[in-house]
DNA sequence: ATGAAAGCGCTAACAC
DNA sequence: GTGTTAGCGCTTTCAT
């Protein structure tokens, strides 16, 4: 700055005020200023400029990874989120840093923060990690969590309807004719533990009583779901529907079926969660609880700069739909 | 820094030794102050350390945007790309600063290094602009790019073996009986192009003459690719097999031959390109040319950083492999 | 309308 | 082993 200051016959302080568009000075100078910082390629250092300001236009998006399975970001509805925050920020004109954390030290996500790189947090992937978040949001840092709104909860979450989604989907199957519906899903996750609720909950409605045999506590993750189906289907206990909370582990689900010469939707129905791109290409299109994603991105953008600027910021919880397709349609 | 220098009775410069473990100070001193910043939550100011040290440990992952489209990061195998970024940048304690620019105005994506705020630029997609990151690579930031390797190319790229993917990729379907193999994907793409030079020498060896109608340009997107398959299917040329330059352009083509009553891999063989996750779960499962994503984060990386370090950073083509499932085997 | 100068939080000579 | 001090590149009062 101090060279195009010199180039310019200026002092720095003018060659400041003109990069900011600074009405204060002349709008002669102003633009002659502005063409030769870009025939310089000169940026102002963003660095600098943060320190002087103490503000700063990027904002921390963690992605907790288990240290054990030090798995790559892998199921399509995260990084459909993924980029789905980037674009809403990118429209705010924020920065996003990607940063992955060791899941039983969530504490680290906050130093971005403490350390000045960013002005808030967003957290895709509650998990089971409800009372180190929040530890986290005490704090200080600004911080919004992808996920289930839980009681006493300090951080703000926003998240899908996940009781609406288990209500939505089980209701469906149980029309269509499903009496005996799996359940397959982590109920240790909160967001999965709502959508069980809401299966409960269907399931009451119609006056079916849940077979706990029919509950498959499987992770987000498709080979343990197939073992547990395959005993299922070995055992020989009868079944003629599934909801599986998410798509991947539907579409898993469906192939696995497949194998077994059970015909999908005829034979079983099955309803997957989020609606991924790769639902409407399955075979059969999967019918599926639609997670808001675009909009969620926006929601967490939106709450956590109400966060940074102080403002209260309450849960909030986004309705899901369902989308049927041929999965479920015999 | 200086509250804490008060509150352990010290100067700034001791504490700013003791936290960067200089073996200058006491251990005494050194482990006190430790300690004193950790039940703080203090953390260096990361941004006034970059300015005073001119180092840094951010560097940009690009993903170009088509202006019109504006469309979210979609296809699976740009996200496992990232994820494989993220993991490889974590792991060498940097972080990534991910950005999302418009592809006619690639020259945004150069401010992040200009301004300071990373030390250089991975792209993610090629695409059509060779030209514009040539001159991107001449502003001086280091730059490393996924793609193919082209004459007159000055940036680093890192990319598969496109040609051998091709020629593995039909080859295949040449001994598995395939003799009219369309292809599909848009050889404006350098990285497509080459994948086609390969097709067009496995078809040349195998004494099989092309047929300029199997060869469908159309772009890594499935709408126009469906329309396109739709058109050649009524149009009632014959067609035996099908080689696709993406896993979702090939699943996508499989439901749809599926539509139109073609049985895969018995009337029609598919082999498509990349093996994303959902390769193998697809129906039939997905016989494809597996891309080294793991390995392709790591080399990115280790090239950018020779970059960076001012070595020579040569192109570099990392080997594919064919991975046979059941969509080809007849 | 423009300049001089202080200071954001930190590190690294250089002294002692 | 520790303190003093200059300065990284910028913004912003306060003068002029």
């Amino acid at each position: 700055m101090a060279d195009l200051a010199r180039l310019a016959g200026v002092s720095v302080a003018t060659v400041s005020r003109a990069l900011n568009g600074s009405p204060e000075v002349s709008l002669a100078t102003r633009q002659r200023i502005g063409e030769l910082a870009r025939s310089l390629n000169y940026t102002v250092n963003i660095g600098a400029k943060n320190l002087r300001t103490k503000q700063n236009r990027t904002v921390a998006v963690v992605i907790p990874y288990d240290e054990q399975s030090r798995q790559h970001i892998t199921d399509p509805f995260f990084l459909a989120m993924l980029g789905s925050l980037a674009d809403a920020l990118t429209d705010r004109g924020f920065d996003l840093l990607l940063s992955r954390v060791d899941s039983g030290y969530l504490a680290a996500a906050s130093q971005l923060y403490e350390s000045g790189a960013v002005i808030g947090t967003v957290l895709i992937g509650q998990w089971r990690h409800h009372a180190q978040l929040n530890a986290l949001a005490q704090r200080g840092a600004p911080l919004v969590v992808w996920g289930a709104q839980l009681p006493q909860q300090v951080y703000c979450s926003v998240g899908g309807d996940n009781l609406a989604g288990g209500q939505l989907a089980t209701r469906h199957l149980i029309e269509r004719g499903g009496r005996r519906i799996v359940f397959m899903g982590d109920p240790s996750l909160p967001e999965v533990a709502q959508r069980l609720a809401g299966y409960h909950q269907a399931l009451a409605e119609a006056g079916i009583a849940p077979d706990p045999a029919l509950q498959l506590n499987v992770p987000f993750e498709t080979g343990q779901a197939r073992a547990a189906l395959t005993r299922l289907i070995e055992s020989g206990i009868a079944f003629d529907a599934i909801f599986a909370c998410s798509d991947v582990l539907a579409i898993s689900s469906m192939q696995l079926l497949r194998l077994y010469g059970r015909a999908v939707p005829q034979q079983v129905l099955v309803v997957g969660y989020d609606d991924i791109e790769w639902a409407s290409h399955a075979d059969p299109p999967l019918t599926t609880v639609r997670q808001p994603i675009a909009a969620a991105g926006i929601e967490i953008v939106q709450a956590l700069f109400d966060g940074v600027a102080g403002q209260p910021t309450p849960p909030r919880t986004l309705p899901v739909e369902l989308v049927v397709r041929q999965s479920s349609l015999r």
